[in-house]
DNA sequence: GAGACGTGGAT
DNA sequence: TATCCAAGTCT
């Protein structure tokens, strides 16, 4: 299991006169993430900061078993983000392939431009230069910062976001949307020793992915149990309002996709015809392709022809 | 801050 | 079959 670079020493608080690289609730989380890391290509030295970049952007929202063969065929036809921006944006959203929300690839594409013209080929180690590239948010900059450039950032997803709300908090599932609360208590837990602290944001992260899940979480693995104080208190279930599920079917998303999927697999301009085809609402599907067109996730020409963007 | 934004696997 | 969920961002 190849897993990000070690610290030159022990995590744990051993007796003896070093302080502790972390508490023992980080320590612990640490070394089980050295024994149970998941061999993924962005983890690799080789993948350097853009392939933990593009992979980023891919695992937006996306399970990581589908975003790896995407990502190995992305890594190979654009391996600088030169290479990328030297493309056409359409290029970026046809390799996006059923990754879904494809604005991403868009965004990637615009962020590759703004690394070739603004930070000379080379992916920023800077977070507030990541922050600024387009498709980079909080999450997203702190996750480049620490994983490819092992910075100190409190790295909060929705992984880490679950286990602080479990080991921490002693509730089931954390707020909707992310809080001031969480950030703070993220920052607080934070090693203070640089590695440490990138080693931690990978590792908690891992223990959400595989062990400490949404649904059918498995405690009897988890290398914190007996510190959990969702577990002491006795798993509580989640009370207040229902977490908010979206629904897809019928949506102005369903057309876009449908639409958007017709494109992807020509290679030349599309007639208005042949879009027409994929869905028989007039009105919705003149508005997904109205909003594709202003998202310029769709170009389109004289007569009535479409096709993915060129520039 | 709520809602839009894709897709497919699991339960 | 219906719902939930997956390393979020932008408006």
């Amino acid at each position: 299991m190849t897993a990000p670079t070690k610290p030159p020493q022990s995590h744990s608080t051993d007796a003896g006169c070093d302080a502790p690289l972390a508490t023992p609730l980080q320590a612990t989380v640490i070394d089980w993430f050295d024994e149970n890391a998941r061999d993924l290509p962005w983890r690799r030295p080789e993948a350097g900061p853009w392939g933990v970049m593009v992979s980023e952007f891919m695992l937006q929202q996306t399970p990581v078993n589908r975003v790896l063969p995407v990502y190995e065929q992305w890594l190979t036809r654009w391996p600088r983000p030169a290479d990328l921006a030297k493309d056409a944006p359409g290029e970026a959203v046809r390799a996006w392939g059923r990754l879904g929300y494809p604005r991403r690839a868009l965004r990637l594409h615009g962020a590759a431009v703004a690394i070739a013209e603004r930070h000379g080929g080379d992916v920023p180690t800077d977070h507030a230069q990541l922050l600024a590239l387009p498709g980079i948010g909080e999450y997203t900059a702190a996750a480049v910062a620490s994983f490819a450039y092992g910075q100190r950032h409190p790295v909060l997803d929705t992984n880490v976001r679950r286990v602080l709300a479990r080991a921490v908090t002693g509730v089931q599932y954390p707020p909707n949307a992310t809080t001031a609360a969480e950030r703070k208590l993220a920052r607080a837990l934070l090693p203070d020793d640089e590695g440490t602290a990138a080693r931690w944001a990978a590792a908690s992260m891992e223990l959400g992915a595989l062990v400490c899940t949404a649904k059918n979480e498995s405690c009897h693995r988890c290398p914190i149990t007996a510190l959990c104080a969702w577990q002491l208190a006795g798993k509580p279930e989640h009370e207040g309002p229902p977490r908010r599920g979206q629904t897809y079917a019928g949506t102005d998303r369903q057309v876009r996709g449908k639409l958007l999927a017709v494109l992807r697999d020509a290679h030349a301009p599309v007639p208005q015809a042949a879009l027409d085809r994929v869905w028989h609402e007039p009105v919705q599907r003149a508005r997904a392709l109205d909003g594709l067109v202003s998202d310029g996730l769709v170009e389109p020409l004289q007569g009535g022809m479409y096709r993915l963007p060129l520039s």
